[in-house]
DNA sequence: AATGAATGAGGATTCATTCAT
DNA sequence: TATGAATGAATCCTCATTCAT
């Protein structure tokens, strides 16, 4: 058979690393980071452990390019079109995209909670996070004033907390929580 | 030289056990269960591993008692004459009360979220937490359903996720988080 | 380089498994289970803690697969035809067997005896043990019948018993036991 | 009340250390040495472990002050006339005394031996008894020289193993074994 | 004489990481 | 690229012993 191309090669890297990291975001979010081994990881994810590092350089890393990799996804929902004005359609789109996004992501949901308890872990991620929440902040602020709220600012962020509630208590129980009729009743109170 | 009496022992292990259990405490909420280790805990409260295990029997033992110390106050919150039915005015005082005891316990807050988080170690106590909370959303749920909500079931878990929401930002910026404005926010919205 | 063929990683473990079990097996039976610590195994063996755990997956384990591999040797002389009747050349056979057995293998006669006194370590392995041991003495109690003792059993006890003693005091001075002349001794004497 | 008189301060001491050593010699027959902890044998003694530390000066010593204890009993029932010869009927006393002691200290047997197979602390005890047993067998095997037997020495070596052997196996099932139809048999067979 | 709090060394075990092949 | 043997530091925990009272 004629030797692989540089292409193949890199395909199957990056296959091996997804496979890797898919397991590994699994086992992080259901076990904890602390508690999930290497080897187990590598078991899992049928492959040595020597190679696995020859993917990642530590355990830290897989971490990280775990929760970079599902993290890009999350932000691009904050204020789509990115004009600092939040219609009520644009709100709306929100919530929806905002659950649907839950829906779809609960494991990786999961883990940034988790990781955000564990400041150690959560320095590395936090300076991010923060840059993307707080335009979003302003503009939501800035929707309640414009709908003649006594308190704006509290408004908003009270409805942060609620959805970042929601996530928290959704990922306990997905199978049972009535995602759908609350969100429903948010966008009946807060829109 | 004639030996402490019971009294004397008794006051020093009372003493020692609530040391070791603050540090313990803090330790546990800021860097999470499993990567506080007793070596650790034990340096911090400035006495030798071995004592340690002369108070709790196991590092799960400490944990238990810490979280079951804390546990108490919190559940004397929920609907405080116990009559299952939640008027206006108890509403107001149980969310005064429980922004009072977030203010308060920031730290137990803190731990409590990142147990949640770590499933092996959740386990311990969802049970008694589950019992605790049940109760409390039926009876929330009743409360909206008597004011005409369209979905008094959603409402309630809103709520609940919104309280839950607030404390799990609020432990991360306690400092500059406007709790009194939200607080008169859910007054407004919600009571 | 390529990795190393899975015969070749068989090889390897079979070695250092002997290698461990057999420095094991004499400190468990020079000092005793609970007095040998893994630590100086691994010492003795001249391998790290942790490699010891890839081979055993605990203390017990170790001991467990030691005992197992030197006793199924030992069963195999009860009843060599397994037909429940015991000649008398068979029974001068288990004795030449029994005697030769104990001469290779004292330090498992040591170990077992070791263990025997160990009741919380000897809970392991009293079921297998009186499993063999039971027919062996019912076999030679019919012996005995046949030859018209007047109390079979209790005869059939004795020898067990002086095979045992002897055994017993042969492992405290291998060097001056006349193994050989005692074991004539018995042969005329209860065979 | 009036103080205590030296006697009877005395006395208390005496009372005190019987009452630890019964309970150790217990627990060091029953679990081993090793896994014996000075804990509990304080706990099981209903003193504190401080008060151990004052009647003996280490664990080791509460041990060797047990079997020297034990020791003087058992050795003087060899040979009692300690004229070197061994009469029909002075053979037969030792037989049934020898049985008899072990029916009575079942426990202090089990605690020798299972220190003869721990050498470290066996190598305390070893000489006296060797010293002990030494004439006994000189005087056995002129017993059977007198008898006409055609190795003495091995005949003598066999008998001491077969008691040995009795007590060891009758430690293990003190409560079926039969003891008395097998002295029975002992004294027929080799008186 | 008597207590039990306190220590610290040592025990079994786990695990991220390295490395020869 | 791929393997898993090997390491050693760190983990939880136990226990003989000391000591202030």
């Amino acid at each position: 058979m004629a030797p692989r191309t540089t292409e193949q090669y890199e395909e199957i890297r990056e296959t091996r690393k997804h496979q890797i990291m898919e397991v590994a975001l699994k086992m992080f979010a259901d076990k904890g980071y602390e508690s999930s081994s290497i080897s187990s990881i590598a078991r899992e994810a049928k492959i040595s452990k020597g190679l696995l590092y020859n993917y990642f350089k530590s355990k830290e890393d897989l971490l990280i390019q775990i929760v970079e990799g599902g993290f890009q996804e999350m932000l691009s929902y904050f204020d789509p079109n990115k004009d600092g004005i939040l219609t009520r359609d644009e709100f709306i789109y929100f919530i929806e995209e905002m659950f649907g996004l839950m829906n779809r992501n609960v494991i990786h949901y999961k883990l940034y909670f988790s990781l955000m308890l564990q400041p150690m872990v959560w320095e590395l991620f936090k300076p991010k996070f923060a840059e993307a929440i707080a335009p979003f902040m302003v503009t939501l602020a800035e929707y309640y004033k414009r709908k003649g709220s006594t308190d704006p600012e509290a408004e908003a962020i009270m409805v942060g907390a609620m959805l970042d509630g929601i996530g928290f208590n959704y990922i306990f129980n997905p199978d049972i929580y009535p995602l759908d009729r609350v969100k429903q009743m948010i966008i009946d109170r807060f829109v």
